[in-house]
RNA sequence: GGAGAGGUGACCGAGUAGGCCGAAGGUGCUCGCCUGCUAAGCGAGUGUACGGUGAAAGCUGUACCCAGGGUUCAAAUCCCUGCCUCUCCGCCA
């Protein structure tokens, strides 16, 4: 959520940052809905003030046994007109919310603009692709071959967009969740937990899920909980309502968790192997930062996420979105981009953001400066560290061999029983 | 699933024959004083949110004692529902 206050006296400065996201956003009520509700806050702040007085009256005139009907009979038609004002003031507020919640973050000034990922900006290479004097495969036919993936059978047991792991393609998989957490814990500072894979409304509210994106999530039957589509989503609520102290920030976390998407506005993309996964697993880093420092905690997180691919030496870019291409709450994003040999492409691996305070907002983490008395919003940060799955394509595809078997890089090996080879 | 107990401020913990309770006391924290350091001591301050006013500090109003309803002129205190925690039993990984 952005701040209000912006919307109430800086609505053009707010208009024309978010017409650079491309699409346009109607803040149009909201200035209108925002005066109303200040004005019955106001009328209703007022009755109740001397409803409040009115009462110390009755009490005392009760005390010195004298008679108070008539107080109490006004006392009566003002609780009456109080009641219909706070209606309409229940109802305002809603309305003014609901609409709030549905714009999306201003970009940061740094942010490229752009009106598709067409427009967005390389800002880093590492590594290069590695040369085959073989036509590479891609990791669908080398899993096949192998067995280690299977994905007719998870269509069997499940449906499209799931995969089953065998042997050493769920070992690789498991091999890459604790090498990446080892990583982050023991190389990065950050904090391992491990959360619950379901969260209810008001957590999904809080880091800007909902309500606009019901559609792409799992919602559970019989309660109202939903299958996280991320990490970021109870990572993010452990602070949710809470005020940090200064000196705390930045707080550091990583979580391994499988995500779960609907992918609605898929169909018939990335059909073939692990790339569009209704369920994947994902290491997720997630920063509650300083608003004086969170962009060079961008940064850090980035390299943090880099850092994986360093370490399993493949070739990657790193992209920074476009306005166009931002993602609803965020004011700043980076996509690292993992090079497929086997399909020829780039593909995002991971997504590193700054959100500013717009979850702070919604979810209430807040902090106090050192010796300051007022409370100020943190600025939330997270990224992929990796997203599993498309790492195991990554490897497959880069480190396969001219016989079809795949060569475990070094960095993985003690995860893998020091195995050399997946034959 | 059955039986019982409970949810108060950063934390602990008072407060139930309804009214002056945003809430005693303690701890913690902040500032000041004091002691050559450490420990201790003394004094003051210390909830959040949303409004109004102000350049700001501040002043001021309203709400909030798990959440949502209800009774009442008036509820932390009474009633109902839900959520959560704890104990015992059952069941289970």
């Amino acid at each position: 959520m952005i701040d209000p206050k912006l919307i109430r006296e800086n609505i053009n400065v707010v208009n024309a940052a978010l017409a650079k996201r491309g699409a346009s956003f109607d803040t149009g009520g909201l200035v209108g809905l925002d005066e109303r509700r200040r004005g019955l806050i106001q009328e209703t702040e007022k009755l109740k003030n001397e409803k409040n007085s009115l009462s110390n009256e009755i009490a005392k005139l009760r005390k010195s046994g004298a008679d108070a009907s008539d107080k109490i009979e006004y006392q009566r038609s003002l609780g009456k007109k109080i009641e219909d004002l706070a209606q309409d003031l229940k109802t305002a507020e809603a309305e003014w919310e609901q609409q709030l919640l549905v714009v999306p973050n201003i970009p940061d000034g740094s942010v490229p603009e752009g009106t598709s990922d067409e427009d967005n900006r390389i800002v880093k290479m590492w590594g290069e692709k590695p040369s085959f004097d073989f036509e590479p495969k891609a990791h669908w036919d080398l899993g096949e071959n192998l067995d280690i993936l299977d994905f007719k059978r998870a269509a069997k047991i499940t449906g499209s967009r799931f995969t089953l792991y065998k042997s050493h393609g769920a070992l690789l998989e498991r091999a890459l969740i604790n090498f990446m957490l080892d990583l982050h814990v023991r190389e990065h500072g950050y904090t391992e937990v491990l959360p619950p894979f379901m969260v209810n409304r008001t957590s999904m509210t809080g880091t800007g899920q909902l309500p606009k994106f019901e559609e792409e999530l799992f919602h559970l039957e019989g309660v109202d909980y939903f299958l996280i589509p991320t990490a970021e989503v109870p990572v993010t609520n452990i602070h949710a309502d809470e005020i940090l102290k200064e000196d705390q920030l930045p707080i550091k976390y990583v979580a391994y968790t499988p995500c779960f998407r609907k992918e609605a506005g898929a169909h018939g993309k990335d059909t073939r192997g692990l790339t569009r996964q209704h369920q994947f697993n994902k290491v997720e880093l997630v920063k509650f930062a300083n608003p004086d420092n969170s962009f060079d905690e961008l940064e850090g997180l980035l390299l943090d996420a880099e850092d994986v691919l360093k370490k399993l030496n493949i070739h990657y870019r790193v992209s920074a979105l476009c306005t166009g291409d931002l993602g609803f709450s965020s004011a700043k994003t980076y996509d690292i981009e993992v090079w497929l040999p086997g399909q020829n492409i780039y593909r995002e691996i991971s997504s590193c953001s700054n959100f500013t305070d717009f979850q702070a907002r919604r979810a209430k983490v807040r902090y106090r400066r050192q010796g300051g008395n007022k409370t100020e919003l943190v600025h939330t940060l997270n990224g992929s560290g990796l997203a599993i799955g498309r790492t195991v394509m990554a490897v497959m595809e880069n480190y396969q061999k001219a016989d079809g078997t795949i060569t475990v890089p070094e960095a993985l090996r003690p995860y893998m029983h020091n195995m050399e080879t997946i034959k």
